[in-house]
DNA sequence: TTTACATATGATCAGTTGTTCATATGTAAA
DNA sequence: TTTACATATGAACAACTGATCATATGTAAA
């Protein structure tokens, strides 16, 4: 029924109705939008970044990894977890020792992206556009 | 001098040095890795994450966006500012009335590369990839 | 088995983030 | 100028995050 519309605006008086709707049917859930920002937040620290940006260029032990970027390898063994929960990186055993590498390219094309943002503003930006494939 | 890599190795066993040093040679600085991270803190959001999807699709308002995601109208305010900060969002006066949309197509990009890292598990995701350009 | 070592996990805590409520700003109509 | 309204900003607080330290697990050599 057409009338129910009009109970939201008594809590919201938005302006243009009919934008509002359309919008609204192509509208992400918020559970779905809580999936795609838990991506970006899986990205949206510096150790990860760091450690993301290593395995690009390599496979690496959690103790590479540490000396590195240059953090404890309590640290590093952490943001793993939360790496390998979101199934960026993935690793293989051999003996005592993980290697771990990129899960897939994925990684490689968001950063790709967030440098090309970035390079708008910050000149070092466009030197690793190049070195990432 | 090459004794000063001797150093670390008191603090963080690396175990294949060879390795760590080429990597060392292309890492990323703590700065531009917090640059990085930034950029996808910034997305890092459920609430701004519907934002930006409602403005993908039009140009809306700040009392529209709040009754497009069903938020607060000063809860949005304050998004669209860290939104602004980071350049992803521009907006056109229009006498009492500020119209939000994207700054540039890079986070179209960065959502649609997410989509695709979602859709392996989530069967949702591919259905947007196809409303987003 | 012990022992050593690479890595993982748990607890703690300071720092950060997002929302809410209250208040301020800026614009335009009356 | 007042008034109304769209939006911005500030303060306060609960929830979340990341580093550290201590401890546990799993693997392999002794």
């Amino acid at each position: 029924m057409a009338n129910e519309d009009r109970f939201d605006r008594c809590e919201i008086s938005c302006i243009h109705e009919e934008a509002v709707a359309a919008v609204k049917q192509t509208m992400i859930s918020d559970d779905e939008a809580q999936s795609l920002a838990d991506i970006f937040k899986t990205l949206a620290d510096r150790t990860r970044v760091k450690m993301l940006f290593a395995l690009m260029q390599k496979e690496l032990c959690v103790c590479d990894l540490a000396a590195v970027i240059g953090a404890s390898e309590s640290s590093v063994s952490h943001q793993l977890r939360i790496l390998r929960t979101n199934k960026l990186v993935r690793f293989r055993r051999d003996g005592k020792i993980l290697y771990y590498s990129l899960a897939d390219d994925h990684v490689i094309t968001l950063f790709r992206q967030a440098l090309e943002h970035a390079s708008h503003d910050e000149a070092w930006a466009a030197q690793f556009l190049d070195l990432i494939k």
